[in-house]
DNA sequence: CGCAGCATTGACAGGGGTCAATTGGCGTGG
DNA sequence: CCACGCCAATTGACCCCTGTCAATGCTGCG
């Protein structure tokens, strides 16, 4: 079993947010040594229900969750991927109710720290403040992109586009995971990029003719990513994910 | 002239912020007292440009503009509306690079506060601080139902909401311009909806046989906002609107 | 009064949706 | 170890919503 299957604790999350963001080691330890309780879900869970309060934090360890939306007549739109290490819910701190359903896609394993504990850490420490607040924006920026995805590219970009941002999110916090399968239906997948299932299965085939994907049954990995890059008009500038590295330069005058 | 056509200052952002938030008249006395400069755009000015820094936050007093992003192809996506009262950006406070490009849609005249003065003020006041963030996480929210718009509704649905959306928020910050015209023209409906011009049109001419809209030109104005949130499926949970108050009645104990 | 840009319209095409039947994978229980 | 059942995947036929292209009309402005 990979590292990022048997995490210590938190330290996901610190995995995370170091990316982006600097941290003192003193503010690592006070991370490290956050309260936080441990809990397995099943695939399909709830995790949050849209309209409620939610007063605890829930840091994806393992397994991938995700949030999502429904219209009046069950149309549903799934508006935000989590993968390993992600916070699931930041939102929560500043805002009273969910706006939307986080549930897991996987079977999942969670630490759940509560708002309160967060709150006091960063009231306590700006650094801690600011860098909620960069995993916040930087999901909004993923977010931004998904709707250039869903609103301007065709089947093929689409699919090919999220299978390119989810490589390239493992790759920061959760490495072992970037040449595993995706564990994806073709149902959630449509429920991702605002297609249907059907549509899914032909633009899947497309994409493994194509080179880009290798199959096996149910599992789908990446054949040839530049292609798969290609195909997707991908460009990682939204992910931000060299923003702390980029502010190291600054700072040093670089 | 309505009065939000000629504000005296960053006021506006107080009411936006003020709208949402609670805060003191300690705090609404520092935001009225931020150094800015004013200064007039014409439509189509880019104010700020994907993938460069940004070290000033432009407070939107009178106009509309938007966040757009393209593909490689050239197809292109507005991801986010912006209206008077609105800041543009106070995610440069936490990231360096644009990951889209803010423009002017309409003839603007802006409120520009140095990043730096933004900085000073919020290290000094948590309650603000909360505020901009809070400011963050619901236009975060508005993006997600945006995703739902397009991946999950219809060309006569998706339009209808975004009319609704726009009349809704209008409500918070420009009350004097909720009965008035919209100031977009059918291929930036376009842009906004993920559709084309042409189909706006037909999309147009359905809104309006229906009654839910009213036309002139090409001045459109909303008909009957119910028989129109009745055709977007709409609900304003997402706009949390209601945050500041429902606060309130928590603190009280109701 | 003429231009430029937006709006409108029609004909046609195609991407993706819908429906329905079939296949295949896989966990469960006998 | 096999049979069963369930759910996901696959496939084909068909259709419709929306895109595309191109011509025409409108409107505000210099």
């Amino acid at each position: 079993m990979p590292p990022e299957l048997a995490p210590r604790g938190v330290d996901l999350l610190l995995r995370k947010l170091l990316y982006h963001s600097l941290l003192s080691t003193d503010d690592q330890d006070a991370i490290a040594a956050l309260p936080f309780t441990r809990r397995r879900l099943d695939p399909g869970s709830i995790i949050i229900r849209e309209g409620e309060r939610c007063d605890i934090c829930p840091i994806l360890l393992s397994g991938f969750a995700y949030r999502h939306k429904m219209t009046g007549d069950g149309g549903r739109q799934i508006v935000a991927l989590k993968l390993p290490g992600d916070p699931l819910d930041f939102q929560s701190l500043y805002l009273g109710r969910a706006d939307h359903t986080v549930q897991t896609l996987t079977s999942v394993e969670l630490a759940i720290v509560p708002n309160r504990e967060l709150e006091r850490l960063v009231m306590a420490r700006p650094s801690l403040a600011r860098a909620v607040v960069v995993d916040i924006v930087i999901e909004a920026s993923i977010g931004r992109e998904w709707l250039l995805n869903i609103g301007r590219r065709n089947a093929l970009a689409r699919l090919a586009h999220l299978i390119c941002e989810i490589h390239h999110r493992l790759a920061i916090s959760a490495t072992s995971l970037v040449e595993s399968d995706l564990p994806i239906t073709q149902e959630q997948l449509a429920d991702l990029l605002g297609l249907t299932p059907v549509h899914i299965n032909r633009t899947l085939k497309e994409l493994e003719r194509a080179g880009a994907i290798v199959r096996n049954g149910r599992r789908i990995r990446i054949g040839d990513l530049d292609r798969l890059c290609d195909l997707a008009d991908f460009s990682d500038l939204y992910l931000h994910a060299h923003e702390a590295a980029d502010d190291r330069s600054v700072r040093r005058g670089g």
